[in-house]
DNA sequence: AATCAGACCAACCGCTATGCC
DNA sequence: TGGCATAGCGGTTGGTCTGAT
């Protein structure tokens, strides 16, 4: 995917750029992040060295570099889960990424609208169950496993044997992870994308991923959140403009 | 080998929610 | 209380990939 690398925008001088991400902004992005934190999004991308927009990385941090994504082979039992949570929810697609920690609600979106959505448009009705067979519990904050958040009681029908074989899961290519890195469909795991990312930083893999664990990640948002309107009172805020004197 | 169409998915856009002053 | 700034969400776009012809 190749979109147009450059585009002004209307309000500002400054070129920014848009498109698909570099390995290079994607280094820039994490070793800021790692540095300073979440802070700012709107106000990170100069110092960061990046011609984007807040948006845009936030949006690249969340649904791609950020820790403990999974991408790709979605398993037969997060799609069950998609599609009950869907029934639930409906495109509520960030209450639904919540029960799939290792999933974004971007690519839970994508693979609704681009295969699940499908069996339905073609009149192959999933058995799913229906808002009155279902019994939702409340959802445990403690998702320190890395198993799914809990889900919700279902007391309903169990998918029949002919339309499980109907949602049987394609493997997905890993192209769209590679794009920056230059990695091909057939490669070896993605699951350790992660750890690349930092070996291409230059991090210490051990430190980054422990700085940055499931349960630290959350802390060090908390921390970031509390002073995310702080202006310049902002002591990553600080240190950052120290730093760049 | 070339072409085409559909599938896939990263990234953008517009809107809403939230928090601060 | 209203205005502004920022974050977050969901819909959409469009480039790439892949299989069929």
């Amino acid at each position: 995917m190749v979109r147009h690398p450059f585009r002004h925008n209307k309000n500002s001088d400054t070129a920014v750029k848009k498109g698909t991400w570099s390995a290079e902004e994607d280094q820039k992005l994490i070793a800021y992040i790692r540095r300073y934190g979440i802070w700012n999004w709107t106000h990170m991308p100069k110092p960061a060295g990046l011609a984007r927009t807040g948006k845009s990385c936030r949006l690249r941090w969340m649904n791609y570099l950020r820790p403990n994504i999974r991408h790709g082979n979605i398993t037969k039992e997060e799609e069950d889960l998609i599609i009950e949570l869907h029934r639930l929810l409906g495109n509520k697609w960030a209450a639904i990424a919540v029960r799939l920690p290792e999933r974004t609600d971007n690519e839970i979106k994508n693979y609704w609208n681009t295969r699940l959505k499908k069996h339905i448009s073609n009149g192959k009705k999933l058995q799913i169950p229906t808002a009155c067979h279902i019994k939702v519990t409340p959802n445990h904050s403690d998702n320190s496993s890395h198993q799914y958040a809990s889900l919700p009681t279902i007391d309903a029908p169990k998918l029949e044997p002919d339309i499980v074989s109907q949602n049987q899961i394609p493997t997905m290519g890993a192209n769209s992870l590679c794009t920056s890195y230059g990695v091909h469909r057939g490669d070896k795991s993605l699951e350790n994308s992660w750890y690349s990312r930092c070996s291409v930083i230059g991090e210490e893999e051990s430190s980054w991923e422990q700085f940055l664990a499931p349960r630290d990640f959350e802390i060090v948002e908390n921390f970031c959140g509390k002073y995310m309107h702080s202006g310049a009172t902002d002591p990553a805020f600080l240190c950052m403009q120290q730093e760049l004197l």
